[in-house]
Formats: structure tokens, sequence, C-alpha cells
DNA sequence: GGTAAGTGGAGGTCTTCTCTCCATTTCTGC
DNA sequence: GCAGAAATGGAGAGAAGACCTCCACTTACC
């Protein structure tokens, strides 16, 4: 990941271990959980295989390309047939909470870490960041937060228990003088939309391109400034075009 | 529209009149263009008729809800039944191609409009309202020209012609000193995105909420700044759960 | 080596889209 | 008014694609 060197680039001083443990423990894949957690009569060593391989593959196809990808193209990503991936989770539906339900949880952790910085507008930055990495960088992730039907229970409880710790994080930034004061919570959600959109439009070629757009936008949040934090490379017009002739 | 009354946001000031009498042009729809434009064989009243409400409720339902709505629909919208769309338009291209191809060009317009302020920075901010006035109210039209394959051949020949004026007008701001030198032409594709994915997410429940986003990204662009311009009103948490909480 | 567990993928069912066809209705010139 | 050309609407053909089931065959385990 390219660390663009600007004012606003380095959330993790002063917390780097933290956010490194956290940081690592987001890319594993629970494989003990089963469809159904209660349940758990022994698998046999073909099937662990390929559960594994199921999960793995579609960790990938859905944080490439969202929830709408079908099962049977997960099946062709994992080398397995449509049947094996039936086996084993019940549902599209099952399959996507084995794969997100713990990571949505981590929104809280990042939460948590910020308020716990001793700047505010560090800590403010610090979860904006993270927040943006999780989902803007897994788009099915993001489709489970911010498109829940899937999701649903757990990313409406996630976000009823992060709202007002996102706006404790504000309001210290806010106090301290560095962050616009007519910045709330409900602004979280639309900056992850924003960068998103950046990010699926222009992902497959230039797959760093959104956090050019990050730092505009901090650049945008910051109180006041007298210069500017300095932007990683633009897209190439070539890029660009390319990106723009292909299908919708 | 609701005007924002912050730093950046009178555009039109000392350009009104030619801003005006443009903008009330994109409105219109050429009712005499046929699907196939050198052949006039005089239409009969009724067909005449219908070919206009297929026009209007096409314009509607593009511009809310983006081009792969279905001909079927677009039928339904206009009172109409399909076979009626499509003996007036042989194909769902030549309807698109009937509705954007001349709206399109008004991206040139608003360049050269934009290169004629004396005041480069307003010159600047007027092309950038504009564009994104045209572009994200419109998603049928940000459709054709952001991912073309209808538009194709129009939107690529549009996108030659403007990108060198875009870097003028950035550039002449730049050398005044207003905006941050590290913008591109390039960006402004990518702008568009971003405001239009508020647009798309938000927009049948809040549909001026993007423009709180493009003052915040215009205090983004600004070279410096010492205080900000006032956002407007955020979205509440109920309207924004409930956008979240609905189909992919 | 017997057997229960697991496998793959053809295909059923459903939905959704584009576009055609034609019996019926509506305009228009005389 | 009326004849005939023009236009209409919507059922439905055809294609695509998604979800999920079924079952003849293969594989792992004791």
């Amino acid at each position: 990941m390219k660390k663009p060197s600007g004012t606003h680039t380095n959330p993790s001083a002063g917390l780097s271990d933290v956010a490194e443990t956290e940081t690592a423990a987001i890319g594993l894949i629970d494989i003990q959980s089963t469809d159904t957690p209660s349940a758990g009569p022994k698998l046999r060593a073909d099937a662990a295989r390929n559960r594994e391989r199921v999960l793995t593959a579609a960790a990938k196809v859905f944080a490439d390309r969202g929830l709408d990808v079908s099962l049977d193209e997960v099946a062709r990503a994992a080398g397995v047939g449509v049947g094996t991936v039936y086996r084993r989770f019940s549902d599209k539906e099952a399959l996507v909470k084995a794969l997100f339900e713990d990571k949505i949880e981590n929104v809280v952790v990042f939460a948590r870490e910020s308020m716990m910085f001793e700047d505010p507008w560090e800590g403010f930055v610090h979860f904006i960041e993270r927040a943006l990495d999780l989902q803007v960088q897994n788009r099915g992730l993001r489709d489970a937060l911010l498109h829940s039907e899937f999701g649903r229970a757990g990313a409406a409880r996630t976000r009823a228990v992060v709202t007002p710790m996102v706006t404790t994080i504000i309001e210290r930034a806010q106090a301290a003088g560095r962050l616009r004061s007519d910045l709330v919570a409900e602004d979280v959600p639309m900056l992850v939309t924003m960068l998103g959109a950046v990010s699926d439009f222009m992902g497959p070629s230039d797959p760093e391109l959104w956090q050019r757009y990050r730092v505009l936008i901090l650049d945008g949040l910051v109180a006041q400034r007298a210069g500017w934090t300095p932007l990683s490379n633009p897209p190439s017009r070539e890029v660009v075009d390319a990106a723009m002739t292909k299908p919708l």
C-alpha cells in the first residue's frame, strides 16, 4: 500500500502496535465457524478443504466485485461444483454471513482505538482512514454494511453501537479546533460511498487511486489550512478513457 | 434548487445571462430529430404525440434511474405499448442517442463559458458546478458520458474536445494561486463519480444532499483557507438508515 | 474394502430483458 | 363519411442469468 506523505497521513503514530495487530486479524478467515455455528459434526478432510477453498474464493470475488456475484461464479473461482457450495452453506446469505459477520465488528474496534488517541484530530483521522480502508477496498463488505439486506441484523446492530462513538470522535476533534464544526457522524457513510465509487470505477486499472481523493477530502475536512496535502499520482488520460469505455 | 451561502457559491456572477440561457436550453427536447435524422416522412398526429411522450418519459426515467431501465418500463411510464416505442426507435441505443446526443455537447458550452470569466477561480468553480449539476442530477446522462457503450462515439469525441479546455481552466486558476496545484483535468470525472454515487444512494430521499459534499470537496480544492464554507443540512439518521436498508 | 460422506454439474424454475408480430384501432385525404 | 394507410398495444418468443436441487459417481475413513 502506497503511503502518501502529507500532513494527515500518519494516523497510527503513537498507536501503531494496536493498529497493526487489528489490521492483520482482518485478513484472516475463521475456518472454524460453520453455517449453523451450533452444529459441529466434524467434517471429512476433503470437505474441510473444500469449505476453506470456497471461503477463500468467495472472499476474493466478493471483495473485488461485490455481493451480487453469483454462487456459480464463486464455485468456479473455488474450483468446485455449485453443489459443493450449497452443501456447505445453505444459502448465499449464509456464506456472506460466515465471511463478514466478524469483520463488521472491526468498525467498533477502530472507533474504540480512535478514542484512545491523545490528539483528537489524529484519532479522527485514524478512524476515517481505517473505516475507509476496510470498506472501500472490500466491495462486498461495503455492500454488506451500506446496502444490507444480507447483513441486515448484524450491520444495523453495529451501526447503532458505532454511531455514538463516531459522534464522540468527531466532537472531540471539533472541540480541539482541528475539524470543521459542521461534520456529523451521518457523513461517514457518504464518504465511504464516494470513495467506494471511485474504487469501483477505477479499481481494476488503478486500485490505489481512491486514496488520492481521500487526501483531497481530508483537506476539505480540516478546519483551516495554509497549504494543501500533496495528492498521490493522478490517473493517466488513457486509463480513465479505458475505464469509461467499458460496459455499464 | 437550494443555494448554500458559502464562499464559492455564486459562480455565475458577471455571466448570469449566458449561463441562464444555456441552462434553459438543456431542459428542452428536440422533437424534430428522428431516429435516422435523414428520413423525414412526416408523422401522423398521434404518432408524433406518442413519440414525444416516449421521449419525455424516457428523459425522466433515465435521469432518475440510469440507462439500465428496461424499455418496457419506459413504455409504461409513457403510457404507451412497448411496440410503439420500438416502432419509433429501432433500438434502445437509438432512443438514448436521441435523448442525450445534444445534451452532451453542453459540457463544451460550460467550458467555453468558464474560460470567459475574468476571475480564473470563479471560472473554475463555474465549470465544476455546471458540469456536476448536469451529470449528477441526471443519472442517465452520467451513464452515457462516463460508462458509454451507448454514446460511445459522441461521448469520446466530446471528451477529446473538452479535456484540453478543462486543463486550461484549471491551470488559469492555479496560476492565480487560488486552486491547489496538483489537480488535473482527469480528476473531474472522478469528482462526478463521487458525487453521483451520493446522489444515487440518497437521491430518492434527499435529492439535494450531494451538494453538501460538493461544497466539502471545493473546500478541499481551494489552495488555502482560513475557515470553511458552511455545508447544507446533513442527512438525518433515519433517512440514512432507510437508504441503507433497501435492496442493492 | 464396505459404507457413509462428499462431489460436480446438468438442469428445473424463476425472473428479467430485448425485440417481433399482428388483430385491432385511429387518423387523414378525398 | 369512408377507404385505406398508419399506428397501436401487449402477448409472447428467445436469450440470458440467477438460485438451488438432485443423483450417479467418487473419495475418505475405520
